[in-house]
DNA sequence: CGGTCATGTTGACCAAAGTCTACATATATT
DNA sequence: AATATATGTAGACTTTGGTCAACATGACCG
């Protein structure tokens, strides 16, 4: 299901490793800040919902979940003209950013929008 | 300033490549609303936007700027810990994209959130 | 059961994008 | 002018991630 690994984000690492090194002006006020903010709640599931959204197809899915409430992957298929793998791929990726869930019927899947799909700047 | 080319999107290309081939159950039908939708007005300008958001950096630089009204680029550069050469580039993707405006003010180039800085599917 | 259809999963390939070093430009200061 | 500071640019390197073929799963039907 597409697990969404988080191995200790390379901002983090990158603002560790800068600490104490060359203070120039006000680097430690806005380091700090940046690490609060980075680390605050919404900060990285809206970076995942942006992300799953950063996809030419994967907006096009969405943008036609807006417009019929719901498709099943075979009609993603036919409008991305992409292989059912690669569906597969990107509705899992939008599944995991909670911006679309799924409803299984026999052999469809249907996908429809979560209840809030929107996006915001933390 | 980091010209964005729009070379023929592979979307259109590869819809237009599945065009005529195994009509399996309604594939015209969706085929032709994805162009629509893919080609209306908001699409490209969202497409733009989101990936300009789906950046970690990046992200933290509006939410950033979302805090303090205006950063200039060694602030940023301090906040995220990377060169400014990496600093300026995101940057740029963020005005490319519309999200950030610039000011200068003599050896400073200052940085703000546009007006609307929101993204939303189209 | 055995077969077919719709979908999920895995691994490999490759293009796109983030990052850095080195160099260039611009503004201010002495 | 000459130097220092702040930022932009160009090219190379590296990682990320989109894509597909091949295989696996699961549900329906004869």
């Amino acid at each position: 299901m597409m697990t969404a690994a988080k191995p200790e984000s390379a901002l983090a690492l990158r603002l560790e490793r800068l600490t104490g090194e060359e203070a120039s002006c006000c680097v430690p006020e806005y380091q700090d800040l940046a690490k609060e903010v980075a680390a605050s709640a919404g900060f990285p599931e809206a970076l995942q919902r942006v992300r799953a959204l950063a996809d030419e197809n994967r907006l096009l899915a969405v943008a036609l979940l807006k417009r019929r409430k719901e498709l099943c992957a075979c009609e993603i298929q036919a409008a991305t003209g992409l292989t059912h793998a690669t569906v597969s791929h990107h509705m899992a990726v939008l599944v995991d950013a909670d911006l679309v869930r799924t409803r299984r019927a026999g052999k469809w899947t249907y996908y429809r929008l979560a209840q809030r799909p929107e996006v915001s700047i933390p």
